[in-house]
DNA sequence: ATAGGGTTAG
């Protein structure tokens, strides 16, 4: 079907984007030409159309060539107009380069005379999907309605895409509810547009009437139940997919990442491989995010063996990916290796192993390498950086480059302060018993307080015995999550004051408030054990007790004493582990001393904080058994060796 | 020619 183009409709002054940089070339200079000789003019012939528009098309062509090959072809053709199917082909080339804005300006200036087709619309919706302007969709979607196309199915489906990728919902359901036909991808389409917007309803209603659900469509219905946190319904469908392809895996993998199972998503990357599908970068990048959240360093470093061996680019996403899954397995040296093999680097690769370095008490490293990178023109700190960079001072008790790097230094790059930095501020001068101070910076913050801050105040009153100003803390908290009882109960009890540990806990038991078991984990032969606090259903518990008991009795004959005031903090459990076990941190310790060969390192990740009674013994036993421990707790690590930890007891 | 999957902090 061919319309004829009404002219006004195209001189609409929307077409002419003012940021543009576009411009036709009506000359090209000699010079120029001459740059395109050896691409284009293989013999003395000028070259063919066709051929020019292959180029055009190649994706390796920069948006420099393709302008020039587009005044090429305007420069050499006989008549003063081109032929539609040329002029498609042109706007086909610019919606696929770098600045599909460009697409629309073409499409303006010189095809106002043509009577369109539905290529010229298919072209022009490609550029709108990746250029996400609002205003060019809504004009073409009036286009094809008053030229009438809106038959067409392909592009209907292809606006409404466009809809559902700049979030316009309602008029990608307007679209959806008008199309005369549907096929599986305007169902498909749909069931993404909503499970975007969090409308889960919608799209299980959608779903249950396609009448053939393919791959696609049951993996956009596992992503959207894992974002909206119904994990059970995505693995459901999931498991119910008569076939699955490279993305339902993926798509399954990171689910199970952003709803903070990592040990699940790593189940399901073996049974990937299981099953002979070759990841690519996108499983890559979520396998070492979930290595990362549990510590599993053996499958961390199998990965990176797998993407030297297949070739992976190790581009900057990649390189901080690997670097902070080998920081947060407290293998330092590793991510430090990583960074100086990468010839590529980004904000976030430097960012990775500064973050890394600190959250593994290397301070003093973590702020070098932030003045390294003060250095290196081709990369700015961001806000992240600084939360480094502030973690560090706080970790390494560096006051006054704390403050200077607080004070000034972010405004020096036009950043602003944001939440973190004033948590890991108070931390530091918590930390350092400069509790008013501390407390000044929050009365004077701009935005608002959130828990963390106060909980990091609430931290340095611990350290300090500020039981008065941890009373007004936790008031001023309106006390709403446990830790900061917990906290609060654990003051008291320090300076002997148990009628208010008593108060707290029945405060705790009133509002409902229920102490987060711990729960610590350890990775042997490529195989992540979890160990929750006082449970004994690990198959080797009667072995790790046994150990434990050994250690401790000769621990006892070489000074060690229990933390009694610590151990007091919430009586109730400690009764339950003390009938029971252990703290899972030493079951998950036991087990790594009866199940790894001597000498070799034990890394731990826990997902509560190290309590004192614990960091003593482990320093302890990393000292009796010659043994290098490695605990991540819930905010940093701790590298424990020769009875010493990195933390320099302070945490 | 159109539909589903992508890192970094407390």
């Amino acid at each position: 079907m061919h319309v004829m183009a009404n002219l006004s409709f195209y001189a609409l002054p929307i077409f002419i984007d003012p940021d543009s940089k576009f411009k036709i070339q009506e000359e090209v200079r000699d010079e120029q030409m001459h740059l395109l000789q050896p691409r284009l003019f293989s013999s003395t012939s000028f070259p063919r159309r066709n051929h020019l528009i292959n180029i055009m098309q190649s994706p390796s062509t920069t948006t420099k060539q393709l302008k020039h090959i587009h005044a090429l072809l305007f420069l050499k053709n006989p008549s003063p107009h081109l032929s539609l199917y040329l002029c498609n082909s042109i706007l086909l080339a610019y919606a696929n380069s770098l600045n599909p804005n460009d697409a629309f300006a073409f499409f303006a200036t010189r095809m106002s005379h043509f009577t369109l087709n539905k290529f010229t619309f298919q072209f022009l919706l490609k550029a709108c999907s990746k250029s996400k302007s609002l205003i060019y969709i809504t004009q073409i979607h009036l286009m094809t309605l008053k030229l009438g196309f809106s038959s067409y199915t392909y592009l209907m489906n292809s606006l409404h895409h466009c809809y559902v990728l700049s979030d316009q919902l309602r008029d990608a359901r307007n679209v959806f509810d008008e199309m005369p036909q549907r096929d599986i991808v305007s169902f498909n389409s749909m069931i993404h547009g909503y499970t975007k917007s969090g409308d889960m309803v919608s799209a299980i209603r959608v779903f249950e009437k396609v009448p053939n659900p393919n791959v696609i469509t049951r993996t956009a219905m596992v992503v959207g139940f894992f974002r909206c946190g119904n994990v059970l319904a995505a693995r459901r469908v999931f498991e119910e997919m008569p076939e699955r392809d490279l993305v339902s895996w993926n798509a399954i993998i990171l689910g199970y990442v952003q709803n903070r199972n990592p040990t699940e998503a790593l189940q399901f990357f073996r049974r990937m491989q299981i099953e002979s599908f070759k990841p690519n970068v996108i499983t890559i990048v979520s396998v070492l995010s979930a290595c990362a959240s549990v510590g599993a360093l053996d499958t961390g470093k199998w990965v990176h063996i797998f993407v030297n061996k297949n070739g992976f680019l190790l581009d900057p996403f990649l390189g901080s990916a690997l670097i902070d899954m080998y920081s947060k397995c407290g293998a330092v040296e590793l991510a430090l290796e990583v960074f100086t093999c990468l010839k590529e680097k980004n904000t976030c690769t430097w960012n990775s192993l500064i973050n890394g370095l600190a959250m593994n008490g290397h301070a003093e490293q973590a702020l070098s390498l932030f003045n390294e990178m003060r250095i290196d023109k081709s990369v700015r700190p961001d806000e992240v950086t600084f939360v480094g960079v502030l973690l560090a001072c706080s970790h390494g008790g560096f006051i006054e480059e704390g403050r200077k790097h607080f004070y000034c230094t972010v405004k020096e790059y036009g950043l602003n302060l944001v939440l973190e930095h004033y948590a890991c501020m108070v931390d530091l001068l918590g930390r350092c018993g400069m509790l008013k101070e501390a407390e000044e910076i929050i009365r004077s913050m701009q935005i608002s307080p959130d828990i963390v801050i106060w909980r990091a105040l609430l931290g340095g009153c611990r350290i300090h015995k500020d039981v008065e100003l941890a009373e007004r803390v936790v008031l001023e908290m309106e006390a709403c999550s446990s830790g900061d009882y917990v906290l609060l109960s654990n003051l008291y009890a320090s300076v002997g004051r148990w009628g208010d540990v008593e108060k707290v806990r029945m405060i705790m038991k009133e509002k409902g408030i229920k102490k987060i078991p711990g729960s610590s984990s350890i990775e042997v032969n490529n195989t992540i054990h979890e160990f929750i606090s006082g449970n004994k259903s690990h198959p080797r518990y009667a072995e790790i007790s046994e150990k434990l008991d050994e250690l401790g009795r000769k621990i006892s004959g070489d000074g060690y004493l229990a933390e009694t005031c610590v151990v007091l903090y919430d009586i109730e459990e400690e009764e339950k582990e003390q009938a029971l076990g252990h703290h899972s941190e030493k079951l998950a310790i036991g087990f790594g001393l009866i199940s790894t060969p001597p000498g070799s390192t034990i890394r731990i990740v826990k997902n509560l904080r190290v309590c004192a009674d614990c960091h003593n013994m482990t320093k302890l036993i990393s000292k009796i058994c010659d043994r290098e421990i490695v605990v991540r707790d819930r905010i940093r690590f701790h590298h424990f060796k020769d009875g010493k930890c990195s933390c320099k007891d302070y945490w």
